[in-house]
DNA sequence: CTCTCTGCAAAGAATTTGCAAACAC
DNA sequence: GTGTTTGCAAATTCTTTGCAGAGAG
């Protein structure tokens, strides 16, 4: 219900720019910090929390403590897939995606599709919908067709 | 993840229609499941498996066990707002909506919008995005406007 | 009567919080 | 040094599960 509110996201599209950018943010390059940034650079896709302290060893209350604070830096940003818990990812990987709901399976939607969508709800409703926080859920091809069938 | 296995939506607008299907789908109509249908359809809107528990007196775990398998029977559907509990309605109400992440407040969408939106990004994705499970989330004119000025 | 369903209590997953010791600067 | 941050443990929130007794048909 609630978004955090950001700094505005800058383009930090590597780690040590990101480890900079933490210090120019008056923030304090702690292990934890640094933990969390190193994961979600060297890593190819969002993370959980939980992969994120195993990654380097570090408490789960530090993490979530810390991909916050980085958050509202503006350094992090985490989305929602389905039931499943909090997907953390840099804030620079602009990614918007659609999910399966059966199967998990992802895919990227083009930014030009998402803003054709954006225009044509809010023409329609007044509200502006963004797809960076809760993905768009839907059937991938072939769990749509699986259900067709039987 | 999972998308529930429904047995095909028939139209029950009226709560004892709801109560006979659920004889007609081979269920018992037990106590429990009496309070889910009432609280549901006597609703003006979606409820959380806590409100309908409070509404009949009934424990949270019958809520819980009732509105999967009336989910199950199709008499029954659940969406997900925000990092709120599961909210549920009567498998009829056919809302699509848009929820602002950041007040809560919510929208209808028209279905002819849903519909554009779902091919474009079918055409575009191979994907076919519903709204019924996970709505869409953006914000509502008042958010974006007082995000705007500060 | 039989099988299903109920309430209660306990378990589970994800996340948050309180607190004293450890760390960044 | 001083204020922040850490790890650990316990609390919270939402949901699920085990079980013995109550209820539906």
């Amino acid at each position: 219900m609630t978004v955090p509110a950001h700094t505005a996201r800058i383009a930090v599209s590597d780690l040590p720019s990101a480890l900079a950018a933490v210090r120019e943010r008056g923030l304090r390059l702690s292990c934890a910090r640094r933990i969390v940034l190193e994961a979600l650079y060297e890593a190819d896709g969002p993370l959980t929390a939980e992969e994120i302290a195993r990654s380097g060893r570090c408490d789960l209350a530090s993490v979530y403590r810390n991909v916050e604070a980085l958050e509202t830096a503006g350094l992090v940003r985490h989305l929602h897939v389905g039931h499943g818990p909090g997907l953390y990812l840099p804030a620079a990987a602009a990614v918007e995606l659609i999910v399966c709901e059966r199967c998990g399976a992802r895919a990227d939607v083009d930014p030009r599709v998402t803003a054709d969508v954006r225009a044509a709800v809010q023409a329609a409703t007044g509200f502006t919908p963004h797809f960076d926080h809760f993905p768009l859920a839907g059937l991938c091809p072939r769990c749509a067709y699986d259900r067709q069938e039987g």
